[in-house]
DNA sequence: TATGTCAGAGCTGTATACAAATGTTATAAG
DNA sequence: CTTATAACATTTGTATACAGCTCTGACATA
């Protein structure tokens, strides 16, 4: 029920050996979609330095195959690679995470203009699923499990998304804003924030029933408008802002 | 006058030896924009296998650094690293050419409405100069020389984009699709092909001296969409097309 | 106390030897 | 002549030694 959309797999390191040897480009796509998780739930908050000794012995590669997801990470914004330093998270400033969110924004509403996919049962059970993990997360208060949500859902959109470089581009800029949002969770009313997951999710589910692909994306397109203008208002009022405190990784350097 | 928006380091290898030392990353850049651009105009056809050895003695480094730029060039789309083989330039299949021009057409609207930014002289004056370019190639039937004036053409737009994300995504966009289109211009009326480019660039020209963003990107807008529906005629019309012959390249492989 | 200097630890960048994968070609059997 | 097979040449993938860069902190000096 959970196996498709489902990202439970940010502490792994190699699960089991299987019958045929794990390819280059599995390995590789296995390190790099862990590192991400980590770095978009804030177990390795902006500024954190991840050294590239570090994870090899953590993975048990060399570090040939770890650089090689450090700089695709840095392709994409999320680190920074500094010559005799490491690997920095990068932390992204009010005007650039404005940038992304338009566009993102723009973006969404192309998901159903360009090459749309038909709308399955698979889609729709997998978004029951997740409304009932939202509808959990109400006496559970933990930062983790809502980023879990938040990439969950997002897998199931860019399911939806038929257009090949859209669908890359989309899941690019998720990535890169979308753990600026987890930043300010505790500065936020919990039961407010979930509840309006819980109601994103719904009417998304709720149009997908209908099979309304315009629908689902105006909803997404609708709580990204809601999510920005917090952000926005919150940083208008306060100077500052507190970092979740979160659980230790094992090897995990602080900045 | 053709400092900052010309392309003309495609066959350089090494210049001269500045007064500071290159940069690992500056170096990163040359190398890559180096044959970025010889893919983009068909130096490096599609299916044409590049080596690592091969590049990394033309460039006088290791496979290291080379192995960097190749998997950049992975990443974006423009090779397909292959075990045991080498990296494919990569082919684009009708139906994401489509999707990628259609992207490309919707992004480039929103370059007026995302953060835009001031059109200066220096803008005036580069347009200028590929003007006087375009109507030299009317007797220059060169396609490399045609390639280079849209990458140029390509460059002072992508320097009228403010939006940081939207920038590098229609940069990445362009170099994914450009070089199809250059692979149609054996099938198709050279000075056709020449007037056309000269009405776009002056018509962009001359919406950037009335300081008209939204005009510059209607112009370039319209003529994507003209080059989509010319290929696409094309392509009904015919089954197979030419492949252009060009200037051959020092340690060139050839599928 | 404040400050400039330098040595050292630790990190990434590069080069290279070797392992694994792939395609080709010679060869033999049918 | 066709086909199956195995050896081989060539390529990328990995591990690792070393070079170069960055930061820290001890220490001398004013």
């Amino acid at each position: 029920m959970k196996g498709q959309f489902s990202s439970e797999a940010v502490m792994t390191t190699v699960p089991d050996a299987p019958v045929r040897r794990e390819s280059a480009n599995e390995r590789h796509l296995r390190i790099y979609r862990t590192i991400r998780e980590r770095i978009s739930l804030l177990y390795y908050p902006p500024h954190t330095v991840i050294g590239e000794t570090e994870l090899a012995s953590e993975f048990e590669v060399s570090r040939t195959p770890i650089r090689r997801v450090l700089q695709r990470l840095n392709f994409e914004g999320l680190v920074e690679i500094r010559n005799g330093v490491g690997s920095v998270v990068t932390d992204i400033d009010i005007k650039t995470m404005k940038e992304v969110y338009d566009l993102r924004m723009y973006l969404t509403e192309l998901i159903s203009e360009l090459s749309p996919v038909e709308i399955t049962d698979q889609h729709i059970e997998a978004m029951e699923d997740l409304l009932g993990r939202t509808k959990s997360m109400y006496d559970a208060r933990s930062s983790v499990g809502y980023g879990r949500l938040c990439n969950d859902l997002h897998e199931v959109l860019i399911s939806l998304i038929g257009s090949v470089p859209l669908r890359e581009i989309t899941d690019n800029l998720y990535y890169r804003s979308a753990r600026i949002w987890i930043t300010f969770l505790p500065n936020l009313e919990w039961n407010e924030i979930i509840s309006e997951q819980e109601l994103e999710t719904s009417e998304m589910l709720a149009a997908m029933k209908r099979d309304d692909l315009r629908g689902v994306v105006q909803v997404r397109r609708f709580y990204l408008h809601c999510t920005l203008t917090k952000i926005s208002d919150y940083l208008k009022g306060v100077g500052s802002i507190k970092v979740a405190p979160l659980h230790p990784v094992p090897g995990q350097s602080s900045g």
